[in-house]
RNA sequence: GCUCAAGUGGCGGAAUUGGUAGACGCGCUGGAUUCAAAAUCCAGUUCUUUCGAGAGUGUGGGUUCGAUUCCCACCUUGAGUACCA
């Protein structure tokens, strides 16, 4: 019987959606494995070859984890929200959900037609108001949650009020917006309500803010970075404004350091690590002050230590008293601005406790010096507190409680001379910097703020006013991406102020740059010429000194950026020292000092949740009295509204300003008219809607009970599913997705809602497949010009006479050949004139044909290329051939229409069937890599499926024989087994496809029949090829589906062997080999090769210095 | 620039606790079958060669009895990222 791929994948398909095969159980006694494909976007423009491939080898894992007695879950669905469908939408007017859905249908048919195992009765789309409702309970979640960085981790905002208040914000240790004003209990019971939310919502984890955007006014939408080309829009090519707006954010900068450390813990490629990595940017240094110089004489602090002394001090801070260490262990988990130290030293005093932020020092009292001390101490405006060792160890939370308010409502000092920091007027201000390289502070020469710098305009002299000014307004016309690329210019202004270095007290010019960004770090930074190459290249532009504080290194021509192995020189108390020991100690003394502290740093920005568009979720918002409040949750969803128009409204507001019926009835808790916003009770609800990556944060989640409406899942199904064990996706997805996702995963871990805070343990890029393109090289016949000739109208008639001609590929090496080829041949066939040959000129011009019309010699189908729709032009066109075909250049690209080397699965599964494409995909290459497809290699997979379909027939007759296999099947099998299992194990599909090709060769070799071998065999073959597998164990006799048919158990015995094949090398390079048995020893080989008479000639009488004997493995004999 | 990954026949690729380089497939060559073609089957296919053999895994070194595999330097390609202080 013929193998029939078509009735047999249908059948099957069919039996599989039937009996619900791939159905997963929430309750099972097998253990539990999740595969998960990354979420798709139903495009309209379907499927082609590459988008199936990480979705057949998930299916191959999911299977194969099946057949080894695992409970799958294996769901599938849709990330149906987004632009594409928009777009079309505001072009034909269709309602996005429309064309989604039918889009939704045109993928689900080509994903039936491949065989997968996913279970689609889980199937989500995060379009629909049964999902999104959940999308929006997560928000609410958010909105209702801050960042308390003493727990670290998200916490209810109603503990956050409480906390407020019982005692204000000044103890409070949060992620927040910067520059929050402190406020006492009472003071926060004075506030009005708006003004209690005000405050809440710099806490909140995802709150309003102002962000900078990308604002085209005339498609009245935000672009991307991407969708802008030269500063105009790349659609319309409109002008591009930077505006502020208010939109929502997401405090994602409070994870950064747990994204990072979770890295640790999950077993994702290392290049998809390291993306994310960089993306948080974390970065350890320290943050700065410089005051700016006001003219008053001010002279350097000079107490300072020793590094011996600093030493002994170390050890001093290890070696704390029982009630030191009572006391240390509730102070030490403050940070930020209340963050305390122990053993500090204040001038030459030792100090138990201090908090430099806030001026506050702690000690136990019984210090003999104590008036001295006191008195010190004020007089560098510390307030201090003392308390005795027995209150300590009686009650230190009391005395915590007296440092508290110690530290939030510090006594006035009332100095007894004359105070330094009474200097202070209204004209001293200061330039915070974070460095990662305080231990270079000595070679600050120079300060550059970012143009925008608020600063700027408060310290910049009369005289460089004009200057400063022409460059701010210079660089404010540069947008940021030319800022961007534009990396040879240096240009700046000088502002005619200075500043005071920290340590040494010298004067040190304040510029502007561009090459600083105000909305990275500080917006200003400490310039050091001799450490950093950008400082360097301004300070050489500018003629500004670059003093050099590396011991031995030569820095005229380029700045020294590496910091291993190098001493610092010339830098006072640094002088000697090497980086790691320089930047502690820098940081020390900072701190001690009191300008400066260590800080870490992090690049990840708090990321923009707003989209001023209409295929997205609404958000559960309205606005009363200007501020946000949530719609209580058992309200959800709130379903996205209908709009006449999905483009801006006139006024600008985004598309859902067009709807009618979007207000917020908060007394009947439902979407009403606007005509009722009158009503007092009647709110506006938020126009915007929720970004792309919303939705596909939380989705795996979803998939462990998708149906549940009361919960985001049951308790139970997220226990028992906890996470994903295998998820498979392509790279783009690096640091959108992905980092967004872990993002969402440990907020709801925080809230107790999911039990774990990683949401796939094991991930994998696939790679892409790339497309072969097919080259046709088209001739173009034209006149050369300046050749004399009086009548221009018989050149035209020349020309006109001449054919659209090709050339097939290997007649040419050069456009010089291709020249000749195709006069050769006009004047052959008569379509040129000879007199006129010398006044034509042939040119080359490649095309694009496509990849359908060339078989897999490179031959053209010339016919169907001239009928082809897309070449109507080329009907009458010449074929220059070479030995009677026309053969095409090939070169590969990446796979798209636009290039003509797209393939659809659907052709390919109705001419070979989908076992061929799923085993085809595999055979490509491994699953990671970039690689080129091309049809013809699929013949290949085809006649192995052909060929192990014929194991088990005999003519047109089923026919599988009972008797006992022999030892060569028996080997055949088992070295299968073993193989495929590893392969899998390690997601190496590509050599699992190699080895069923060798396993059906010697078994048709040997002829066999066996059933004892065709079972286990079949099973195997199963995860890859499922149809014909299914089809093949029905015929076995079985009436169960085969994918939950144990896989077959290796046994080693079957491969034992007693005699071995030795490559005989000499010096390392093999020459014969020969056969000999397994059981003797080194001296017995060794004998016998030697006395070999090939041996003997390949030695051509020289004497071997060593002969090296690896039983079981090789012979080399030496000299 | 930086980070990461990868360089093996005409092509996709295989082989690494260091032990027969090129498995398997495509393509190509020859043969069988056929009126012919498709399909199928058989044999061959890294290069050079004086047919003895020799060379060979991006390049140049090194370690080793032995290197595609380990180390160093360089070249090329691809991906990501960037005035990040």
């Amino acid at each position: 019987m013929q193998y029939n791929h078509l009735d047999i994948e249908k059948k099957w398909q069919e039996f599989w959606a039937e009996n619900q095969t791939f159905k997963a159980s929430n309750e099972s006694e097998k253990p539990k494995y999740y595969v998960l494909d990354m979420f798709p976007y139903p495009s309209g423009a379907g499927l082609h070859v590459g988008h199936p491939l990480g979705y057949i080898a998930s299916d191959i894992y999911a299977r194969y984890k099946r057949h080894k007695g695992f409970n799958v879950l294996h769901p599938q669905g849709y990330d149906s929200f987004g632009l594409p469908a928009e777009q079309y939408a505001i072009q034909t007017g269709q309602h996005p959900a429309k064309t989604t859905e039918a889009n939704i249908t045109t993928y689900r048919k080509q994903l039936d037609k491949i065989g997968f195992s996913f279970d689609w009765s889980r199937e989500v789309r995060t379009s629909n108001p049964e999902y999104y409702k959940w999308t929006q309970w997560i928000f609410i979640q958010l909105f209702n949650s801050w960042y308390n960085k003493d727990s670290d981790k998200a916490e209810d905002i109603s503990v956050l009020e409480k906390i407020f208040k019982k005692e204000g914000n000044a103890t409070v240790n949060a992620v927040c917006d910067d520059e929050i004003k402190l406020f006492s209990s009472d003071e926060w019971k004075a506030f009005t309500k708006v003004e209690q939310e005000e405050v809440l919502l710099q806490y909140r984890l995802t709150f309003l803010s102002d962000t900078e955007v990308n604002w085209c006014p005339a498609l009245g939408t935000v672009l991307a970075n991407d969708e802008i080309v030269n500063g105009v829009s790349e659609r319309g090519g409109h002008p591009v404004v930077r505006k502020k707006m208010t939109q929502w954010s997401m405090r994602i900068s409070a994870y950064a350091q747990r994204l990072l450390d979770g890295l640790n813990t999950i077993d994702w490629p290392q290049p998809l690590k390291d993306s994310q990595t960089n993306w948080i940017g974390r970065s350890q240094g320290a943050m700065v002050s410089f005051n700016v110089d006001n003219g008053s004489e001010k002279t350097p602090s000079d107490v300072k230590l020793t590094f011996k002394e600093l030493e002994a001090l170390k050890e001093l801070r290890l070696n704390l008293s029982k009630a030191e260490m009572t006391l240390w262990n509730e102070l030490k988990n403050k940070k930020g601005a209340v963050k305390f130290r122990k053993k500090y030293t204040i001038g030459t005093f030792l100090v138990d406790y201090v908090c430099l932020a806030k001026n506050l020092i702690v000690e136990f009292s019984g210090k003999e010096d104590e008036v001295a001390r006191t008195e010190f101490f004020n007089n560098e405006s510390f307030n201090v507190v003392r308390f005795k060792n027995e209150e300590v160890i009686e009650n230190v939370l009391k005395v915590v409680a007296a440092i508290n308010n110690a530290i939030q409502f510090p006594k006035k000092i009332e100095s007894t001379s004359v105070n330094k920091e009474a200097v202070k007027d209204e004209n001293q201000y200061k330039i915070d910097v974070f460095t990662t390289r305080p231990d270079t502070i000595y070679g600050v020469s120079f300060m550059t703020l970012a143009p925008e710098h608020e600063l700027v305009s408060k310290i910049t002299t009369d005289a460089q006013k004009a200057e400063v000014k022409a460059y701010i307004t210079a660089t404010a016309k540069r947008s940021e991406r030319d800022r961007m690329a534009d990396v040879k210019t240096i240009s700046g202004a000088f502002t005619g102020a200075y500043a005071i270095h920290p340590f040494s007290g010298e004067k040190i010019q304040i510029w502007i740059g561009d090459y600083v960004l105000a909305n990275y770090g500080t917006g200003a930074v400490m310039a050091v010429p001799c450490g950093d190459q950008r400082d360097f290249d301004f300070a050489k532009h500018f003629e500004i000194p670059i003093p050099n504080i590396f011991e031995g290194v030569d820095i005229s021509e380029e700045a020294h950026t590496d910091k291993d192995g190098t001493k610092i020189a010339n830098s006072d108390f640094l002088s000697g020292l090497k980086y790691k020991k320089a930047l502690k100690l820098a940081i020390f003394e900072m701190e001690k000092r009191g300008f400066g502290y260590g800080k870490i740093n992090y690049r990840l920005r708090d990321a923009v949740f707003s989209r001023q568009r209409y295929w997205g979720e609404p958000f559960p918002v309205y606005y009363k009295d200007g501020m946000p409040q949530m719609i209580d949750a058992k309200h959800l969803p709130i379903v996205l509204p209908e709009v006449e128009k999905y483009l801006p409204t006139e006024d600008g507001k985004p598309p859902l300003g067009n709807a009618t019926e979007w207000a917020w009835d908060s007394r009947g808790k439902k979407v009403v008219s606007n005509d009722k916003l009158k009503n007092k009770t009647v709110y506006p609800l938020e126009l915007n809607t929720m970004p792309g990556w919303a939705g596909s944060s939380y989705y795996f989640n979803r998939y462990m009970d998708p149906n549940n409406e009361n919960e985001i899942a049951s308790k139970d199904n997220l226990e028992y599913w906890e996470n994903i064990d295998l998820y498979i996706g392509g790279s783009e997805h690096a640091t959108g997705h992905l980092l967004y996702a872990r993002f969402w995963q440990k907020f709801l871990f925080d809230k107790g809602i999911v039990p774990v805070d990683e949401f796939a343990k094991k991930l994998i890029n696939q790679g892409m497949i790339l497309g072969t393109s097919a080259f046709v090289y088209k001739a173009t016949a034209f006149i050369q010009n300046g050749c004399g000739c009086s009548d221009e109208k018989s050149n035209d008639d020349v020309i006109d006479k001449i054919p659209t001609v090709f050339v097939s590929k290997n007649l040419f090496n050069s456009d010089d050949e291709f020249e000749k080829v195709v006069k050769n041949y006009l004047l052959d066939t008569k379509f040129l004139n000879p007199n006129f040959a010398d006044l034509v000129m042939i040119t080359k011009t490649p095309l694009h044909s496509d990849v359908s019309l060339v078989n897999a010699s490179d031959e053209l189908d010339i016919d169907g290329f001239k009928n082809h729709v897309l070449n109507a032009d080329y009907k009458n066109a010449e074929f220059i051939l070479e030995e009677g075909v026309y053969k095409v250049g090939r070169e590969v690209e990446k796979m798209s229409k636009s290039k003509y080397n797209d393939v659809n699965p659907d052709n390919i599964v109705a001419d070979y069937g989908a076992d061929s494409l799923r085993l085809f995909e595999m055979f490509l290459g491994p699953l990671e890599q970039a690689k080129p497809w091309k049809t013809s290699g699929i013949s290949g997979v085809s006649s192995f499926l052909k060929k192990l379909w014929k194991l088990y027939f005999n003519g047109e007759i089923f026919e599988v024989s009972d008797t006992e296999p022999t030892k060569d099947e028996l080997k055949t099998l088992h070295k299968t087994i073993k193989k495929v299992e590893e392969d899998i194990e390690n997601f190496s599909f590509n050599t699992s496809v190699s080895t069923f090709m060798i396993a059906v060769n010697e078994l048709t070799a040997l002829k066999c029949n066996k059933r004892a071998i065709l079972e286990p065999l079949t099973v195997l073959v199963s995860p890859y090829a499922p149809h014909i597998a299914e089809e093949l164990w029905s015929l076995l006799g079985y009436k169960e589906s085969i994918s939950i048919v144990n896989f077959p158990i290796f046994d080693a015995k079957h491969l034992v062997e007693s005699a071995k094949n030795y490559p005989i090398s000499f010096n390392g390079k093999m020459r014969f080999t020969l056969e000999l048995p397994l059981d003797l020893s080194k001296e017995e080989i060794e004998k016998i090769v030697m006395e070999n008479e090939k041996t003997i000639a390949q030695l051509d009488g020289r004497i071997p210095k060593k002969v090296i004997v690896v039983p079981g493995k090789i012979i080399n004999i030496v000299g």
